[in-house]
DNA sequence: ACTGAACCTCAAGCCAGGTTGAGGGATTGG
DNA sequence: CCAATCCCTCAACCTGGCTTGAGGTTCAGT
């Protein structure tokens, strides 16, 4: 069995469907380590991969680069992570959207309320409420889909 | 009758809930438009309360300022929107929101499916599906929310 | 007439999430 | 052993959606 079975940052690029540039910028935002060989380069585990595949797939399902690492977190310490870890911490993704989809299912129908009020510049109007208005977290985009809003 | 019942830029931020800069802002972007007084200084008609009120929840609701600038575009050019024009558009904004809730619906099924099969790392994983993958749209954060993704 | 608040323009900055490029060093197959 | 790849770092740039600041003008009330 091949023990020292590690892979270039290329490689791992080419399994996982990310761009070298992005590999390397994940690394220095923690949510991955690499190993170094004698000549400076990086070296990777094949447990990368799922972990790099799992960042993929939650990036696409709209979480930011903090919430992965945040989930990431919770992956065990020291030993390769269990098919049982991923699906744990896949299960706490599903949680999530499951509150983006509530949520905007909230803002949908609040909307609706709007459509026939007319009310669009009043105060009064559902969408005005300052208990549900979703947090404005720093510069950049806002996306509304942000689970700290109230329940309605 | 106040015939040049126009506001300042401060008055519409204060009714509005926008900042001041924002609504310069959206003016540089196209997305509202104000006259100036003898001054210089922007005035802008009452309607553009409701204008700017629109964008403003717009915006809570996840559209993009093109989005919106789109939306904004098929009101009626020359006489002040009507509650029947404004209704018309909110009607089409809640489309937009149900066709992006049933694509964290699709998400969500799909993540599912790979939580039981643990293949996050494999082609044959149904978020892996390039047909089905969300198109990145320049640089900038990746919305998952994006409308132009195949319907499964 | 004057003062203070509100307004103006323009440039620069901020965050997220990367990409691009310059200027090198490492690895690998023939 | 040598060229073709691949890899390295670091800095600069990009979009989106604004905010902040400098430096100056206008307006409104007294």
């Amino acid at each position: 069995m091949p023990r020292t079975d590690l892979l270039p940052i290329g490689h791992l690029a080419e399994r996982t469907g990310l761009s070298v540039s992005a590999i390397r910028f994940y690394e220095a935002r923690g949510l991955v380590s690499a190993l170094r060989n004698r000549g400076g380069q990086r070296r990777f585990l094949r447990s990368d991969i799922r972990r790099l595949s799992f960042i993929r797939i939650a990036q696409q399902l709209g979480l930011s680069i903090e919430e992965i690492q945040a989930e990431l977190a919770a992956l065990p310490q020291g030993r390769t992570p269990t098919q049982a870890d991923w699906t744990r911490i896949s299960r706490s993704i599903r949680a999530t959207l499951d509150r983006r989809i509530a949520m905007l299912e909230r803002m949908r129908d609040r909307l609706d309320g709007c459509i026939g009020c007319g009310c669009l510049s009043l105060p009064k109007c559902a969408l005005y409420n300052p208990q549900d208005r979703v947090h404005a977290r720093g510069p950049g985009p806002r996306l509304i889909i942000d689970d700290e809003v109230q329940p309605l």
